[in-house]
DNA sequence: TACATAAATATACTGAGTATAGAAAGCAAG
DNA sequence: CTTGCTTTCTATACTCAGTATATTTATGTA
């Protein structure tokens, strides 16, 4: 049982960063982020509150628990995408296939609801979110250069990869609100495409004569 | 010498909070913003602790002084634009306007390296800039939406709103890269309107059909 | 059993920001 | 000029996130 036993401390480990994540996000839910300490998750959690630390060098990691998977399922619809096809299209044709099947890791409007209202009730939550999102626009101008051969720099990539994160940043939010105020999800996913398929031809123009689009 | 007499107050106020946004802002160039405390600045500019936060609730604050002079001008290229010319074609007149005779308050590349670079060397500092732009995306759609007489959450107003921000935001960046790199403010001023004009044909696109453009 | 390593923890610190009460300065009127 | 009112400034004491460091405890291996 060696290969087990090997592994049993890693277990634990998870399990404790499990259980905070947990505790922490139902306390932020109910409360709200910024009226949780990270005294209080630690106590709630029962474990000592540099363990917190430990797993979650900042509090806000706590809340946003799942950044990479989001960002890797973009990344894959670039770099997977068929021959012939630019990956400003792919990502377009992304937005569809999410919409008319779902992914798991990548959930729409209805089913982020709460979690994105309270990510909305705290300026610490937005800043990470921005920032999250500045950082998401760096690496995408690196997959778009490098999906077509151009070198990191290029200021197209970084002018497409821009536009992009512009446009379904609005769609998103623009169906986010309106799901708000009338919970109808096929509206909001209508809005949501009307936005990304504008903005997707905006972005081929402003890109006309180049390679990403 | 009652309307003087009056002022006095108003004037040593204004001093004192001049006071301390210099010392604070040599300190910031000198050290690094992260690695002067207000402890440091208040002693520095000989006032009490509190009397910073009195001027300053935020410690970003000291740095960023003049946000509301550069969205001012902005949003006067929007509403004195010519009858005929569009919101969009405002604003991109404006780029090569600011090119060609700078605005005081809106100083470009060379003017403005130190304080870039300063701002770019502190997480807080990013931060802080992320959530101006954010704050600087919502008054916009407001304008625009104004501007053409639809109503305020108007998407498109939206869409054309963080469009022209990512824009303006990448064509800068580059601009300012480049000219990190070469030190050649006319290549940089060259690649800034290059795609600010890809952009606003980008972001026409993407609005066929509105009153935006 | 003995040794090595990783995880968890205790303690003490820094620094931004808040709350509050009080001191000092400016100002108006008698 | 002095009395009383308002604004600005300041001292004190706090909260909370995040860091540094050393120590303990649990786990894995020889």
């Amino acid at each position: 049982m060696s290969k087990s036993a090997a592994e049993r401390r890693t277990r634990k480990r998870l399990v404790t960063r499990q259980t905070i994540s947990d505790v922490a996000t139902r306390l932020f839910f109910e409360r709200g982020f910024d009226h949780v300490t990270i005294d209080e998750i630690a106590e709630a959690a029962d474990v000592g509150r540099m363990t917190v630390f430990n797993h979650f060098p900042r509090k806000e990691d706590m809340f946003f628990d799942r950044e990479q998977e989001m960002r890797d399922v973009a990344f894959a619809a670039i770099q997977t995408r068929d021959a012939g096809t630019s990956p400003i299209q792919a990502l377009g044709a992304l937005a569809h296939r999410l919409i008319e099947q779902p992914h798991p890791s990548y959930p729409l409007f209805g089913g982020t609801y709460l979690f994105v209202e309270t990510a909305l009730a705290s300026e610490s939550l937005k800043a990470r979110a921005r920032q999250m999102r500045d950082d998401f626009v760096r690496a995408l101008a690196d997959v778009l250069a490098d999906a077509v051969n151009r070198p990191r720099d290029d200021p197209d990539a970084h002018l497409a990869a821009s536009l992009i994160a512009s446009v379904w940043s609005v769609a998103f939010t623009q169906a986010h609100e309106l799901f708000g105020r009338k919970r109808d999800t096929n509206e909001a996913s209508r809005i949501f495409l009307d936005l990304i398929d504008r903005g997707t031809v905006g972005i081929g123009a402003a890109l006309a004569g180049t390679a990403y689009i």
